[in-house]
DNA sequence: ATTTACGATAGTGTATACTGTTTAGTGACG
DNA sequence: CGTCACTAAACAGTATACACTATCGTAAAT
């Protein structure tokens, strides 16, 4: 059952690692949505999807669940992460002093070319703006992590990064189903300070616009529907390349 | 070679996970600097150190790299991490953001019991103070992540035991040797700041607080000693019940 | 003598087999 | 009907086997 059986020339280049494969594309499986939060993850199932075994399911689930977007209890199956709302609330603080942090960094210290990649990404957001599918939710995350990129400090980059994600999840779980989540033009407003090298005005702009989306997301649990693991998948397995 | 036929009785009460013994183990071998940073970790001879199999030492390596304490290249040999002098600029950094919204979290928001539990340890700094054995080492780092726990955000804590435990790595490499790392006094004077309520004044002692330990610093690269790798871990063993 | 090629050894990546625990389904008993 | 006990299936925890990759020493060729 191995898969140079069913599949023999997949990964035929030069493997090395799946497990970043499947991670990569799991990740975005929860993130965008497509793994409601609570949704089953049992080892064997996943493995099946994906077309690797349980050995490289389990780091991935591992690597998920100090990550925070999936919950493990031992001896029991994992889960998509279900966070609490006081959880939220936490994760929402934390962001806040991390990203300002990014901002102290980067204020008055960009580089017009990251300065020009970030208008470009504003621009980006702009588009996208009226419909409200995944690409709307993934560029606002997005521009937390541009940012957070900038400054260069790999925890800090990797920090901002998951919290970015798990607030997606808490968005999901208690946001508004059509609060656009970042209004672009705070971004706007974020990047012009930060060029001016105001940093006071900047962090104050960044806290107010992560109070605003935290507090936007206050509402009613949405339904949890329950349908097949392997379907909901199926899309994320061509990209664990 | 299973750990039944060498050590029948060890862990005979209920199993569950022997991975999480050897992540504390391991965990606090590399803080207390029993495993200085470079020394190799190969999974086979880690797993004979404490009796388990490759597949657990691997998911504890795997655990501990997330957590930066060690570096993995794909195919190599894990290492106890060498953090370069700007990765630990950065690891302070970070250090700084998350523990101001630790102080603004408590400020005059603690409890007699908690204000009680933080004199009593810095009453425990003190007397470990003469000795500076990997007790102070210790004790210094505890406060910071007692101080994290009483917030009861449960990401903040993970986070600042995370860069409490990398800034001991960062301290053990470019550190002079006998700096005791945290002024004692400099703790009492945030306790007595957040009892009183006095938010500014907390944050800012905890800013200079961090600052000072941070350049304290910026020294010689301290030699890296060869020794057996079972040898050093022996002590550690026992801990992994 | 120095460098390159090659082979042995050590070590990681992944799958699979086995064991123990949880979960869910079924029937007996209240 | 409900609920309790029991059994079978599902599942996680762990060890091990095998394949592939890196590392290092040794010998051949320059």
């Amino acid at each position: 059952m191995t898969n140079q059986n069913s599949l023999p020339t997949k990964r035929a280049s030069r493997a090395g690692n799946l497990a970043d494969g499947v991670y990569q594309a799991l990740r975005r499986a929860i993130i965008e949505q497509a793994l409601a939060p609570g949704t089953k993850l049992p080892e064997d199932s996943v493995g099946e999807s994906f077309g690797v075994s349980r050995t490289v399911v389990r780091s991935v689930l591992g690597r998920l669940t100090v990550e925070g977007l999936v919950s493990q209890q031992p001896n029991k199956r994992a889960t998509v992460a279900s966070p609490s709302i006081s959880e939220g609330r936490g994760v929402f603080q934390v962001r806040r002093g991390l990203e300002r942090t990014v901002i102290e960094t980067l204020a008055g210290r960009l580089t017009s070319a990251q300065t020009e990649a970030l208008r470009a990404h504003v621009a980006a957001e702009e588009r996208a703006q009226g419909r409200d599918g995944p690409e709307s939710i993934r560029l606002a995350g997005e521009f937390h992590t541009l940012l957070a990129d900038m400054t260069g400090n790999e925890l800090l980059i990797r920090y901002v990064a998951e919290v970015a994600s798990r607030c997606s999840l808490i968005l999901a779980l208690y946001g508004r189903p059509h609060s656009s989540e970042c209004a672009v033009n705070e971004h706007q407003m974020i990047i012009d300070a930060l060029v001016r090298g105001d940093e006071a005005t900047a962090v104050s702009i960044m806290d107010e616009h992560l109070m605003a989306v935290a507090t936007r997301g206050l509402l009613d649990l949405k339904p949890v529907r329950e349908r097949d693991l392997k379907d909901l998948l199926s899309d994320y397995r061509a990209a664990a390349k």
